[in-house]
DNA sequence: AATGATATCTAACACGCGTTAGGCAGTCAA
DNA sequence: TTGACTGCCTAACGCGTGTTAGATATCATT
């Protein structure tokens, strides 16, 4: 009845001929979801809002994905994708374990701060106990998680980190204060009219979080940012 | 047309004659309310949904509050009453700032480990740009916040805390790791299977935060739970 | 030129929602 | 006893939602 799957197919296999530049309307839809249901969440956006965004009517929106739900799916899945491609790209780093600690944590709130709308829908997606993106987060949250909770306890292993720390407990919070950094903004924006997005504040976070990691996380500072030790 | 002001003046004045038991409903819709609000957030929550809960029809939760809004801000009210209290009675402590800090940063964790849901309330409504209790966020959030950054300056001015140390961010930081903590802790019992609610969690959850504070914050450690430095 | 697929449209459906109207039993003060 | 009031009920309204059915225009391929 629906020929969902047909539609999808054509648009995987359609870039052979781009003749036509009405296909790219499945990807305009995902980018113009993504930063509505940031603000607004799941329940709060509706098709209509999504279609009127982009110039079309409600059940269009049908033809390119077979519902609401696998469509919010569609907007959360491409999120765990740039993070992943972000976390590869940054788990290729040379030198000490704490040198590329560093290094990955200013790439991550580098990378962040260009997408804080996906950063939104995962605070609200991880608040959510029975929402639509429930088993999507657990197949492709605890990878992710997991590199991360490795790094550190390999660290530990090897004498450069510190053993008082859990590694599980600790990469949480780093999560939490950098996803609550970007999450929070708008609303902090809002209520002490301080914007937490402009690039100097972004740069200070940078310093922060860092000096943050080598003073509680590293054996011995490597001074990278820790001025007046 | 709506007899909302009476019915509440009858309440609140009705504590003299307790002879009535049904009288405590308001408060009982309260308490049924803020899991739901904290579970499912403010649209995915319906009026049917709390009225059933608690044994009694849709309609009559509106002799009670004067619509869904009014129930909801009045549950957000209650969290941030408790919240004043707490903070409250922690600021009147003892001691240096340094010793004052970490016994309310414990007390706070203790606090707020009692009351999961409203953490988790207040992470969903933070997220929630234009949600219904924006005003009342604006209203009672800034003085509680202000508070703490206050605590901070001061310790900066008197020696006691590193002057590298933004006391906005810093704050932001502290509420961030601590609501993201209990915020997600359903999620992460999800993902892996670990409880951070029981009680030997928590209590090295407030090591770490002392820990960390300590560490990014003192000048000199007053080493109350700093092993190993 | 004919065919078939694609992307959009309009119309409409069933459902759940917050809310209103109006009724009824029990309680309390006069 | 009366009369007002409280706390609950049932019935129903209007609205917005996700979704379906079916028609139409556009365009590549045959």
């Amino acid at each position: 009845m629906r020929t969902q799957s047909k539609v999808h197919a054509a648009r995987t296999g359609g870039r052979v001929m781009p003749l036509r530049r009405t296909m790219d309307t499945r990807e305009r839809v995902l980018a113009v979801a993504l930063p509505l249901f940031a603000e607004r969440g799941y329940r709060g956006t509706s098709l209509r809002d999504i279609a009127r965004r982009i110039g079309i009517k409600a059940p269009s929106l049908l033809h390119h994905f077979p519902s609401k739900q696998q469509l919010y799916i569609a907007v959360l899945d491409q999120i765990f994708e740039g993070m992943e491609a972000a976390a590869q790209r940054i788990a290729n780093g040379k030198g000490t374990r704490q040198e590329r600690l560093v290094r990955a944590i200013k790439d991550a709130i580098d990378y962040i701060a260009k997408h804080p709308d996906s950063m939104k829908l995962l605070w609200k997606e991880m608040a959510e106990e029975n929402g639509v993106g429930r088993n999507l987060l657990k197949r492709r949250m605890p990878p992710l998680d997991a590199i991360e909770v490795n790094f550190i306890f390999r660290g530990q292993r090897e004498g450069e980190f510190r053993h008082e720390i859990e590694p599980f407990h600790f990469i949480q919070s780093l999560h939490s204060i950098t996803i609550g950094y970007f999450g929070t903004a708008a609303m902090i924006k809002r209520l002490w009219n301080v914007n937490l997005l402009d690039p100097a504040s972004i740069e200070r976070r940078k310093r922060e979080v860092v000096d943050m990691v080598e003073r509680t996380l590293f054996l011995k500072p490597s001074g990278v940012a820790a001025p007046s030790h």
